[in-house]
DNA sequence: ATTCATTGTCTCAATTTGTGACAATAATAA
DNA sequence: TTATTATTGTCACAAATTGAGACAATGAAT
């Protein structure tokens, strides 16, 4: 964390979905003895590409690597600007504020969101931090500087890019039923859908790949399996 | 332009859609005797917002305010930067390169795109440059950097947003006909559209005012008059 | 008066989406 | 073994949207 390795003024903060117990959850980083709570982010070294930093700082976060990763904004209001936090963040980690003071800087951040699959992921903190946890998208912490907007403009845009990309699969495992496929949709777009005009249109797209029947010890037809391969 | 009062490795570049002739344009400029083309950019100021650094750039390019803006990208790959570009600029309009050795540092650029009036603006070069013009966007003169890949990427997002956004109004003076607006609606998507079925989507989205008819002294039907406001 | 190009609107067909019905099925209960 | 139950896959029909063309109305030129 050298300055002189790192771009100024300019950062990102991520916004990674994962999806379980049928609700939309987000990864927030808690910082040590300061009640702070902050979406994981990073700086960009000299000689990386910005998405590749955002990739090594995902990497960093959740051990995972080809993870589906969106740029969707970049925040640069003079407003997110607060020095003050970022200087009791170091002191609680007992960092020299002398060697970071480049932290206490302004910076413009660019935003991504990640989709990737809950049951793969065990999220570690970073140095500064003691926690790195999921948190249900509909109950999470205050979050420091503009973090709040950032989750709420990463919503939206997922909302908005539902349909045209192809974005629910990120978030299940290989394998899964229609039904499985169905409650992810719902739990982004914070409504419900009619079973038989989803199913209809997801096989229209023609993107899902048919297999075998998945008994579920219920009392009731077995649904099918499906995947995103070809 | 003194390096303590912006941020470092961070630009802003702006696609300037106009339309004219039938046909989408952006603004291009050129700078001094070194044959190097380039979309209007700009840097932030320590105390401005992200935003309103943006509009300052274009308020200087096009005298107007209020324009209608839309961020859509950030650019940070490291192919990017290209001292030698920018220091064969700087010498030519012969500025000093100590004082602007900030300038040859790699900038990651937040790109923005205009749509304005094509006849309210005349265009303004820079210092350090000798042109700002209107060019058809299908006959580009090769530019530096990536901005080829930035007006390809400005385009491709204002045709997704065509339909979600009321973006065609921008382009076109405060009262117009259905078949003045059918030609923006053409341009930026590259096709042709058929007249009825668009008259007929127009009209039932309730954001027209039709206003009395335009007499064109054509051996025909005058058309009405159209605005946005309401 | 006739001709001409364009406009505004209508009609019908084709496609997509909303809504419910219904049989098939896998486990459980009787 | 047989009924019961919840869920699934698919179909049928209605409603809404879009595609494609027809046509009369109109303003100016001939």
């Amino acid at each position: 964390m050298d300055q002189k390795d790192f771009l100024t003024n300019i950062a990102f903060d991520s916004v990674v979905f994962g999806f379980s117990g049928g609700s939309l959850k987000i990864l927030i980083m808690e910082y040590h003895n300061t009640g702070f709570f902050a979406l994981p982010g990073g700086f960009v070294q000299r000689n990386e590409n910005l998405n590749d930093a955002v990739r090594r700082g995902l990497k960093e976060r959740t051990g995972l690597d080809n993870i589906y990763l969106e740029q969707f904004y970049t925040f640069g209001d003079t407003a997110r600007y607060k020095p003050e936090i970022m200087q009791t963040i170091l002191e609680s980690g007992n960092y020299s504020l002398e060697k970071y003071e480049w932290l206490l800087d302004r910076f413009i951040s660019v935003a991504y969101y990640a989709l990737i699959n809950y049951k793969e992921v065990v999220p570690q903190p970073d140095a500064l931090s003691d926690s790195c946890e999921w948190y249900d998208i509909d109950a999470l912490p205050p979050l420091i500087f503009d973090h709040a907007d950032i989750v709420a403009k990463a919503l939206q845009t997922l909302r908005d890019n539902l349909d045209r990309k192809l974005v629910g699969m990120n978030l299940l495992p290989a394998r899964f039923t229609m039904n499985d496929l169905q409650k992810v949709y719902e739990a982004i777009l914070g409504e419900k859908i009619r079973r038989t005009t989803f199913q209809r249109k997801m096989l229209s797209l023609e993107i899902l790949k048919r297999h075998e029947k998945q008994y579920l010890g219920k009392a009731h037809k077995a649904p099918y399996l499906y995947s995103f391969e070809d």
